[in-house]
DNA sequence: GCCCTTGTTGACCGTCTGGTCAAGAGCGGC
DNA sequence: GCCGCTCTTGACCAGACGGTCAACAAGGGC
């Protein structure tokens, strides 16, 4: 029942926490949804933070799980930025019908209510950003040197705006509770990559 | 002294927000930072939420200011758009100035952090998102009629895109602390156009 | 069978929070 | 000079919150 436990803590307060903020979401309504106690959750936790950064890690092994399918295969990288949009999307809509209400991103909406404090989660999302970029930055340079994409695109730069891209369209999914807005992030993905819709 | 206090009690907590949260300002900093009492503040505002619909009516006035600034003249309907990502780039950085850490997109940011409870601010949040797009809807339909983008662009969905562009950039500014980021959204902006960068 | 480590319980605490309220200023109209 | 209205004060409250703790299982190693 050891690591069973935590990782169930980890996976409940994940869910609650996307569905709102982790601000919203009080440690005794975890510990009531786990069916865990306090006094449990604080053995495996020195503080609520410190299960804020379990659930930002969390929701990045989540992310990393959704490009690792995307991109996984030998198929072109275009095709694979499709595939992860649409991923993505498909995890919004999913997440849509558990909770009742669109989500927005994970990681995005963490970034937006943490990062204003400081403190180990600021620069642990500027990692992961910079992890979940490299995705978008090897397929479009493989997509350049195909000559998919015009040879003027900067890789570097066009994948900063796919990821800005993606979590706008989530937080306006969010706001108009209309999870297919994240869907149509794809032919946004297209145009900035310099492609016709 | 009248409206002054409420106005002043606004002013503040817009900032105070803008630089964090709605959660993580509470009513007492607030009442502190306006140099008024609580009882005060509670004279004019029923409630904490109550004075979170004044903070989301200032930030659409300041943006509304921003998109009239930039769109008032009769410059060319894509120079509009460019002058408008400018003054909101320009925004972040003296916001960052102002406070010490890039604040994120005002809109864009109680959109993140309310829109999963519902109540009055969500529906006002998507009516005021619905304005923001008419802005770059008819800059773009009379950029289509000039010539100046391809026949193909679709107005509505491309102002959609521009907006989650938009706050999206934003997020990333903020995840960062690179305000700059913001300003890099004009590129971004003008691929959505299907024009070179 | 004992011990020691890891995990669990549930009562408990101090603090901060949003919110209330009765009493009092200040002030314009009459 | 009095009234009545708007605004302000500051003490107050109940509840929720994050966090603590001493005591108590459980179970594997020796």
């Amino acid at each position: 029942m050891a690591r069973d436990t935590r990782e169930r803590i980890v996976r409940v307060a994940r869910d609650l926490v996307h569905g709102a903020s982790m601000a919203q979401v009080s440690v005794e309504e975890i510990c009531a949804a786990a069916g865990v106690h306090k006094g449990s959750l604080y053995h495996f936790f020195p503080s609520k933070d410190a299960l804020g950064v379990a659930v930002l890690d969390a929701n990045w092994a989540l992310m990393r799980a959704l490009l690792e399918e995307a991109f996984g295969d030998d198929v072109p990288p275009l095709v694979r930025i499709d595939r992860f949009v649409d991923g993505y999307a498909g995890m919004l809509a999913l997440m849509r019908e558990r909770m009742g209400a669109t989500p927005g991103c994970p990681l995005g909406n963490l970034a937006a209510e943490v990062s204003s404090r400081d403190g180990e989660m600021r620069t642990r999302i500027v990692r992961i950003m910079d992890a979940w970029a490299r995705y978008f930055v090897e397929a479009v340079r493989e997509a350049r040197g195909r000559g998919d994409v015009g040879p003027a695109v900067d890789a570097d730069e066009v994948a900063v705006h796919i990821l800005a891209h993606l979590q706008g369209m989530a937080t306006m999914a969010r706001a108009y509770d209309r999870p297919e807005l994240a869907g149509r992030a794809r032919g946004g993905v297209r145009m900035l990559l310099g492609l016709p819709a």
